[in-house]
DNA sequence: CTTGATGCAAAATATTTGCATGCTC
DNA sequence: GAGCATGCAAATATTTTGCATCAAG
């Protein structure tokens, strides 16, 4: 995991580099990602950000427009799974993909790099310039099978 | 790709089993799945639908109905990336992935046995039950990179 | 005939946008 | 002070659902 300082400072960058402004709304979202680690829908990044910082009061659509604006830098990625909608976890991870449980929802993340080696092996057969690349396994966890 | 008879078949034995009706909607829709064999987006397949069955007046929620039903059988899948939201495909194909373009929004199929048997390793290891999985990478298309 | 399917429109969601005001820089 | 960002609400977009009617089995 990336930590907070670094992160921070990727975003200040960010913003300087585009002439945007660093508003209290856009940090306490950045550090909701961050804190939570996790894949988070905007409607519960929002009700994170707003329980975390009462003071605030921040919209659901200032939420949508950092997410934009995180994911489009690569300091935030989107997945989306299913019916339950598109979700956002804090970028700068390693690259790993997912596992989804399909019963009770849990994802498990992990990495190989023989997936990793051979993405990049395809992207170039087919002349991509790859930027990004995710997988997901569905299927049921342990905790979810059946019973033999 | 399936032909269609088989297609069909395998429709109406999923029809059978579960007492459902066998309409002339649900067989336009899988019908145009099948001909354009392409990823769509609910919307174009309803106007496709309605173009190519002008007596039939299909409505949008049967379209969203069906294909729920058709992704519930296995015999569609869908995919989404970016903006553009879920689009669908006739399932019953090889398995496969996808290469999409960030740019023009182009999506090529791809197979890969190494990555095949590694999703599958993976999900062991994790004592995971894998049902399915995806594998996108998205990136430039060769005419969408900026010319060197 | 019985029961599921459909179309329509309304409802429920999800996301985006316009605009007056407030805050960074 | 200038200009971007925000909150709010309205506007869109996307899906789902209720219901009377229609049609498959």
């Amino acid at each position: 995991m990336v930590d907070y300082p670094t992160l921070l400072q990727r975003f200040t960058e960010l913003l300087r580099n585009q002439n945007l402004k660093f508003t209290r709304q856009r940090e306490a979202i950045l550090r909701t990602l961050h804190e939570t680690d996790d894949h988070l829908s905007p409607e519960e990044i929002h009700r994170l950000v707003a329980r975390q910082n009462p003071d605030l009061n921040v919209g659901i659509a200032t939420v949508y427009r950092t997410l934009a604006l995180l994911e489009s830098a690569g300091l935030a990625d989107s997945i989306s799974f299913g019916k339950d909608g598109k979700k956002y976890e804090i970028g700068l991870k390693k690259h790993h993909d997912h596992l989804v449980c399909t019963e009770c929802g849990t994802i498990i993340e992990f990495t190989d790099d023989v997936i990793e080696a051979r993405q990049e092996a395809i992207a170039q057969a087919h002349n991509f310039r790859m930027t990004d690349h995710t997988m997901k396994i569905v299927g049921l966890c342990a905790d979810c099978q059946p019973k033999a």
